[in-house]
DNA sequence: CCTCAGCCTTGACCAAGGTCAAGACCTCAG
DNA sequence: CTGAGGTCTTGACCTTGGTCAAGGCTGAGG
């Protein structure tokens, strides 16, 4: 039933049976092969999506094909629903499957209507894409203030905050450096460095913690690049001898 | 009045008369000398901004003091809106004049009571936040797909886009540089490297542009790093000889 | 007119990380 | 088992732009 599905989405939590009908009468189910992609940066945006299954990632293209992740989005999030509010909406993004996907497309203007009817809905909205805006600011000043190995070490950091020990990478490398807006080269080297250093292991796609704190220490540390960090940090050997 | 600045602001245009009485009952109006902060990074938000005079700045702070400036804001703008949907709001940048400056600023609560009944305004505010979305998506993007010179390149392409010649600067090159995430140094270089390329003369605030469609070049052409731009740019010598 | 304080510019140097090229490793199809 | 096409890793090199230190310029105050 495609209402259950909504549901499962914070955005459309609050609606009434009534009004989640109407939605899901403009709504469509698509399943997504793995590479498929789904919108392509620049098209006209009169849909937006939530994710089901799998992983989609969202990214930018410069104009000699060099693409830049913006974002992967996990089942359960909407995205590109924040377009709907400007005029002529294009897709800033590109977005295509990393993994088979299924998502539930719903059609703006429908559903622009229908909030209408519903403040509680649009606070909801406007909540939503205020924390997306805060992201954002986030992400700019990880790109202006912080070095890559920096972001890398926050990245694993937050990545194996729940977890105790390891956890497993579940985007390609190459996928997750340029969401890091890192080179392959370069992400594969930190994770050298890391290794070196005693702080982590990674055998494929595991990433094995050995040590938590010095790992917190990078990751929060890399604002500071007076304190000398990146001395201890890349001449390994420092720390042996 | 109150009620008549109010209105310069497109986020109050469709008010009526009523529920802009209403906002300015708890709205204040804020005198700034030059350098006063309005507000520190991590303070609380309870109230939100409109500009009315002068210029002010808003900027992120790494834990060593170095700043980012994120943005300068220009009369008319409002500004902090954004935060007042969130939980715990707190400012996630701080906000200086940088001239003497006027600011109205609204009670968050209040406003956000009025907003249940003018849905017409939250659309309104959506549409608004959904422009800074893409505004900031797209500079994450020059920060990870342009050059230094590229996003200087742009700026002033797009500051000179209006005026026939030349403009003024109306903000000083170290803040201006800092919005531009590069080193006054740098900013500094840059400028000379476009003044010796011909492209354009700076003399203290004021800049004037010479070859409007080589700057508009180097603008646009910055994410294509391959095409061997850089080399013509970097040594000047090669293209007088 | 001099001086001090900001800003801006310049130069010399250096390090972070991008680029290019090659090879390792893995998986899958034949 | 073998070969082809991925992705990942490594090494060598080079460019960008940050850092440090030293002037130059300008405007306000004595």
């Amino acid at each position: 039933m495609l209402q259950d599905d909504l549901k499962k989405a914070l955005m459309f939590a609050r609606l009434s049976e009534d009004q989640l009908e109407r939605v899901a009468r403009h709504a469509v189910r698509i399943r997504l092969d793995e590479g498929e992609m789904l919108f392509q940066q620049n098209d006209r945006a009169d849909r937006f999506y939530m994710l089901l299954r799998g992983q989609v990632k969202l990214f930018r293209l410069g104009p000699s094909g060099n693409e830049k992740v913006i974002e992967i989005v996990t089942p359960g999030s909407t995205f590109a629903e924040a377009l709907m509010f400007l005029n002529r909406p294009v897709f800033p993004v590109g977005a295509q499957a990393l993994q088979s996907a299924e998502v539930i497309s719903i059609d703006n203007a429908d559903f622009a209507r229908m909030l209408h009817e519903s403040v509680d809905t649009c606070f909801m909205l406007l909540g939503d894409m205020s924390q997306r805006l805060r992201g954002l600011i986030k992400e700019i000043d990880d790109l202006s203030l912080s070095s890559a190995t920096c972001r890398v070490a926050a990245y694993i950091a937050t990545r194996s905050a729940p977890a105790a020990g390891g956890f497993n990478l579940e985007i390609p490398k190459q996928t997750l450096a340029s969401r890091l807006s890192v080179q392959p080269e370069t992400f594969s080297r930190i994770i050298r460095n890391l290794s070196n250093q005693g702080i982590l292991s990674v055998e494929g796609t595991r990433v094995e913690i050995s040590d938590k704190e010095r790992l917190q220490q990078l990751a929060s540390a890399c604002a500071e690049p007076d304190i000398s960090l990146a001395e201890t940090f890349f001449y390994p050997g420092s720390l042996s001898k």
